[in-house]
DNA sequence: TTTCGCACTCTTAACGAGAGAGTGCTGAAT
DNA sequence: ATTCAGCACTCTCTCGTTAAGAGTGCGAAA
């Protein structure tokens, strides 16, 4: 059953029941019943009634009660046609909009962005806040520099993708000397400027063998450079980047505050790998993704929901970012403020371009 | 009262005694009672008479009693007094040296040594590991080298100390050729190299000054740059690093499994702040040191004990790792663990010099 | 000095009663 | 057909009570 089946199926009345009713439970956390609702609701009807339409939620799979004499709690399927078609989003006030901005100044530091945008998240929504960077599959190398270092150790230096560096120390079989290596540079970036890495490690064997025949020293330098430099590109697992913020802050949700539930989604923060998992899933949404409870997959986040998006600059897309809280979220504030987050950390990284 | 005060002032049989009740209440967590104790010690003795000394060593502040029918507990005093005379710590078995020194192969990349420390330090004593690497005050400059990114930028490199880099981008007035940067880091490398990062920063302005006067441009280049890249080293907080690990493994410790006790915990955690200044006090200790408690002065670590030791190369202190764990921890176990991980942390960053 | 015996305290688990909340169903009113 | 009042029923939660268990402190005896 789609939630468009469900919802098509459904009476006006039962929806707009069914609609207080949610967000009565996310103001609350507690189970909502009959008379709470009666009272609540603009129509006038009498509890015996209302219990009558949420018997009828029930057996749709929308509502579920904990015990017989509790109130109704939305199931996950119930908050997914909430999200889907009842939420009304509301605009976010200038004032948040502006806080927003304030803490995407774009600055130099990219990694420094991606953290500030990560706990201006969990910051403005008292939940946890997460920024992904994926490892673009395309990198152009810019730059290659190398810097003597005591030992046999040569300090390598890339730019990739015109802003982001990444150092290694390689140990050299030899001694080499700075103008050694300066020369070893300036042939490398020559041939290898502007192309893709995994294009450079494939090459660099034949382009090894070219230099054999010509036998120039510098040359030959260069290669050898080249070769462990790539070599140890290789061996480093191709990690994403994750930043994560505020985690403490889903502490105090009354859904998880079991110490052994709690310790299965720390835990699962720190390997990060379910959760790059996840946040994959979203790069090639369109705008906000919401993964509601279960629907993510992964039963440490039975009680969670994540809001995502991704972000992206000149259309194309860079990353995700989001949002983890309970299922009971407010997410006609959520939304918003990570749909303009990663709209505007789209613009703030094309600025520094 | 000094330690030495109590350990004098009690008998050789009380001080064994107690020895054997705070070992007892490492081992099961719970108040031990005089009774458990008679039948535990080898010294036949009735409970009556352990009620006795137990009753002169609550005098001496070193058990305290939850309530009037639990066992008894040490205090903070107690296990400072267990500790400093009492323990007889166990040599570590060769099984596990050989696993620390392997997690421990130095590799070529700082910070993933710092976090692998880190993580066997908690794995191996299931409690939480952290490293400190204190940013120095001596910062020699080795090496500066400048690459052109698009728009106005430069990307500037620092090899300092010969371990460390430091990439910072920085916005420029003009567009610079590459020729150009490559003549101002010759330069820069020239008359810098080998001097100390303050030293740089303070005499920038008088070279420039200098340059002035003999009005050659790539030096004018030079110092401009300079001037930039040393300005944005100004306003960064000189934070030092700090690598933790198994935070989640805290949460099982009966003591803390207090949910708002864990939030203010980690909170305390991820500020880093206050963990920091607490290592650094570990920083001039001769070898181990144990904060105990209410001894760290932070009361988050109320119920908890941090064991530290500074790590070093050629006698020189580079920085402080330890454990933190409950006040209850296997002492006798996780001091030698922590002690040999500085001693050969301190190794394997000789190795890679 | 050590030990035995005993009265006493405090915690914990278990049980039951009563209140409160909420339901489902039935039958009457609209 | 809807709506709704009434009512019996179920389940949870909170108390107070009780009984068991653990451990203490103290006085008197060995």
């Amino acid at each position: 059953m789609s939630p468009e089946t469900n919802s098509s199926q459904l009476s006006e009345r039962s929806l707009y029941l069914f609609k207080t009713l949610v967000e009565h439970f996310i103001q609350d956390g507690a189970p909502v019943g009959s008379r709470t609702l009666s009272k609540d609701l603009s129509l006038n009807l009498s509890p015996a009634t209302i219990r009558n339409v949420m018997a009828d939620l029930e057996d749709f799979g929308l509502l579920d009660s904990p015990h017989t004499s509790a109130g109704r709690v939305p199931t996950a399927k119930g908050y997914r046609l909430f999200v889907d078609s009842l939420l009304r989003v509301n605009d976010l006030n200038s004032i948040e909009v502006e806080k927003i901005a304030k803490e995407l100044d774009p600055g130099n530091d990219f990694k420094s962005l991606m953290q500030r945008t990560s706990s201006m998240l969990s910051d403005i929504t008292q939940l946890a806040g997460v920024v992904m960077l994926p490892r673009t599959e395309q990198s152009k190398l810019q730059h290659i520099e190398f810097v003597v270092l005591s030992g046999n150790r040569v300090l390598v230096i890339l730019v990739v993708n015109d802003r982001e560096v990444q150092n290694r120390i390689i140990n050299t079989s030899r001694t080499y000397s700075a103008s050694e290596l300066q020369e070893a540079s300036n042939y490398l970036n020559d041939i290898f400027a502007g192309k893709d890495l995994t294009y450079v490690r494939a090459n660099i064997l034949d382009e090894l063998e070219k230099t054999k025949e010509q036998l120039s020293q510098s040359m030959q330098t260069a290669m050898e450079m080249a070769q462990l430099a790539f070599d140890y590109e290789k061996s480093k697992v191709n990690s994403d980047e994750l930043f994560f913020s505020g985690e403490t802050n889903l502490m105090d949700i009354a859904e998880l505050c079991e110490v052994d539930k709690l310790k299965k989604l720390f835990n699962t923060f720190n390997q990060k790998r379910d959760i790059l998992h996840l946040l994959e899933q979203a790069i090639s949404a369109d705008g906000i993704q919401i993964f509601i409870g279960e629907e993510s997959g992964h039963d440490v986040l039975d009680n969670c929901s994540v809001v995502t998006s991704p972000y992206e600059v000149d259309g194309k897309i860079l990353g995700v970012l989001g949002v983890i809280g309970p299922t009971r979220m407010h997410y006609e504030r959520v939304i918003p403020i990570v749909d303009i987050t990663a709209k505007m950390l789209g613009s703030a990284l094309n600025l520094n371009n």
